[in-house]
RNA sequence: GGGGGAAUUCCCGAGCGGCCAAAGGGGGCAGACUGUAAAUCUGUUGUCAGUGACUUCGGUGGUCCGAAUCCACCUUCCCCCA
């Protein structure tokens, strides 16, 4: 294409903070369409619990990365990256506007500082190996391990956070592309432009009570009939799917362990800490445009983004 | 009506004479996150000044150098026999 970097506009925000509402808006005014940045609308027949829009809540709007893989697929920040990026082109070339909406903070972190990532091409096995081995000699004995691959990384990650240790032993190994070598390749080239608006609570009671709510709704929506469908096709030995909120909270229930009052109540709970870690993630990044999740929030959106287009 | 058991810090729950502001878990709050993130992990959580003091373990009163822990009575709850 031509030498002028393509815009992006990104509406980021916690769970239940209205992205969803205020992107097919944005999208609306400005010729735009709609790229989900978020880690489990991906996946085919998980609606009601990830809070997909349906057909009549997208008003027409093209939206992209939603319903694309099929919950047994693995995905990942590298597929997310790679595929918005392409949805980015794609949808700039049509001369439209993108417009990436989601809650996955280090997806699109990810995505617009212009990291690279290979795909994931972990070895099964030794993971398992490393968790025995962690299990059996604690895990100060595996993050030494890492420190003699890896002392940069064994530096950044806290001994207990297994998973990350084994990843990072696992990078190590693979030659090359430790923590200790990103670093240096850290100032990755920013594949775009990018406007990045933070749908901000009002404060964290509003935003309890919005998704203690929004729960209520998806159970009267059929909630647990499409986690029932679901792990009846395999949902709780899925890589990725099995992870989302909203859907394994309801296992004890579907197998008589819990009443349904009690894994309601989890589920809210999830999705409050989830919210929380979100808003933290939020805050430390850098060129967030705050706007208050009120009424006319969409109005003082649009004006931003009109201006900001409008710049070169 | 008789017998037995229980009341602990926001919640659940350990403690059964000093090492108890009181284990552990949950929640709350704060945080990390450039390797797969709706995941994972960390810190903190009686009060106040901050190496110390003060108020806490249903209530009241005792025993003791010393009590959440022992005794008495009271209140509430649970279970069993009737």
């Amino acid at each position: 294409m031509i030498d002028m970097k393509n815009k992006v506009i990104v509406i980021l925000g916690p769970t239940a903070s209205g992205k969803t509402g205020l992107g097919i808006r944005l999208a609306k005014a400005l010729n735009g369409e709609i790229i989900s940045g978020d880690s489990m609308q991906v996946y085919k027949g998980m609606d009601i619990g990830t809070a997909k829009p349906d057909t009549a809540e997208r008003e027409g709007i093209p939206h992209h990365l939603i319903d694309i893989l099929d919950i047994s697929e693995k995905f990942s920040v590298a597929s997310f990256c790679d595929l918005a990026a392409k949805a980015v082109e794609d949808i700039c070339s049509r001369g439209k506007t993108p417009v990436i909406v989601g809650g996955t903070g280090m997806y699109i972190e990810t995505l617009v500082s212009g990291r690279l990532y290979e795909t994931e091409t972990a070895d099964e096995e030794k993971r398992r190996e490393y968790q025995r081995f962690a299990q059996e000699n604690g895990a100060l004995a595996l993050h030494a391990r890492l420190a003699e691959l890896d002392p940069v990384s064994a530096e950044k990650i806290h001994p207990n956070n297994i998973k990350r240790v084994i990843r990072a032993i696992e990078m190590a190994e693979m030659g090359g592309s430790a923590k200790s070598v990103l670093e240096e390749n850290s100032v990755a080239r920013k594949p775009f432009e990018s406007l990045m608006l933070y749908l901000t609570p009002a404060d964290r009671e509003t935003m309890y009570s919005r998704i203690n709510k929004r729960v209520d709704i998806m159970m009267e929506m059929g909630l647990l009939d499409e986690v029932k469908r679901l792990d009846g096709m395999g949902l709780r030995e899925t890589p990725t799917a099995s992870q989302a909120i909203g859907y394994k909270e309801f296992f004890p229930f579907i197998d008589g362990n819990a009443s349904l009052e009690e894994c309601v109540e989890k589920l809210k709970q999830h999705t409050r800490n989830y919210a929380k870690r979100q808003t933290t993630y939020f805050g430390h990044m850098a060129d967030l445009v705050p706007v208050c999740a009120s009424e006319n929030s969409g109005e003082t959106a649009k004006r931003i983004c009109e201006q900001w287009l409008k710049t070169l």
